[in-house]
DNA sequence: AGGTTAGATAACCGAGTGGTTAGGTAGCGA
DNA sequence: TCGCTACCTAACCACTCGGTTATCTAACCT
C-alpha cells in the first residue's frame, strides 16, 4: 500500500467496520470492548482495525488501568474534507456555472487574434 | 475487501497514482495514453487504476475510434464530502463551541434533579 | 496467590492489490 | 494488405488485508 498520508488515512476510510468504529467515537471515548461489542467479530480483528485508524492518526488511545480508551482525533478528516472539496465545482451546479463562464472567458482571451 | 460504495470510492481514493489521474482529469477529458504519460509505469498498470476508479464511479470511458476517452465523473466525491462534514465540528473550532454548548444543555437537563 | 478480565501479539489462511511481460483486438493510414 | 498505434486481457509475482485461533501480558479482585 501507499504510505502518503492520505493514502493511508483513506484506506484506513475504506472499510466499514472502521467507519462504523469512528462513528461510534464520534458520541465519545470508548474502551476496545465497547468498540466490538456490535461486531460479530474476534477481539484481534477489531484491534488491527484500531491499529490502522491509530496509524492513519484518526484515533489516540489512552490508558486507564486495565483499559484503553481510545478516542477520535479527527484532523486527517479534515484533510479528507479540503481534498474533497477541489471538487465541489464538479457536482455543484451553480458551481458549475460559474467554473464555465470562468471557462468561457479564458477561451475567449486565449482566442482573440494573437497567434501562439 | 468490502463492497458497499463508501468503501470502494474510498479505496479508490486511497492511490495516489490514481489521485494523480482524477487531478488530471479535473483539467478535462484524457485519452489511456495521456493519463499514463506522468507515470513510470507500464499500460496495463494504469488500465488497471482506471478500472479501479471506473468501478468506484470516478470515471466514465467513451469510445473515439482507437481512443478511450476517460471523464471525471465527481459525484462519488460528493458522497465523501457528505461523509466527511459529519465531523466537522470535531476539527471547526466554531462548531466545536456549538457543540459543547449544546452538550452542556444536555447535561444539565438530564442533571436537574430527577433520577433515573 | 489464584482467578478473571482487557487487551495485544504471533502465526496462519484465503482473497485481493499493484505491478510486470506477453499476447490479443480494433481502428487508422499508406 | 500491411503496419502502426491505442488499448485490453491473461497469466504471473510479491505483498497486503481482513479475518481466524492460540498464546501472552497487565491490571483488578478475592
Amino acid at each position: 500500500m501507499a504510505t502518503d498520508p492520505l493514502s493511508v488515512i483513506f484506506a484506513a476510510l475504506a472499510d466499514p467496520t472502521r467507519r462504523a468504529i469512528l462513528a461510534r467515537l464520534a458520541e465519545g471515548p470508548a474502551t476496545v470492548k465497547e468498540l466490538s461489542a456490535p461486531f460479530a467479530m474476534s477481539g484481534p480483528a477489531i484491534s488491527k482495525h484500531l491499529r490502522v485508524l491509530e496509524r492513519a492518526g484518526l484515533i489516540t488511545r489512552g490508558r486507564d488501568a486495565q483499559w484503553r480508551p481510545c478516542h477520535l482525533s479527527a484532523a486527517p478528516l479534515k484533510e479528507v474534507a479540503d481534498w474533497a472539496e477541489h471538487y465541489r465545482r464538479f457536482w455543484d451546479a451553480s458551481y458549475a456555472r460559474l467554473d464555465s463562464y470562468l471557462q468561457q472567458m479564458k477561451d475567449e482571451e486565449s482566442d482573440d487574434g494573437h497567434d501562439r
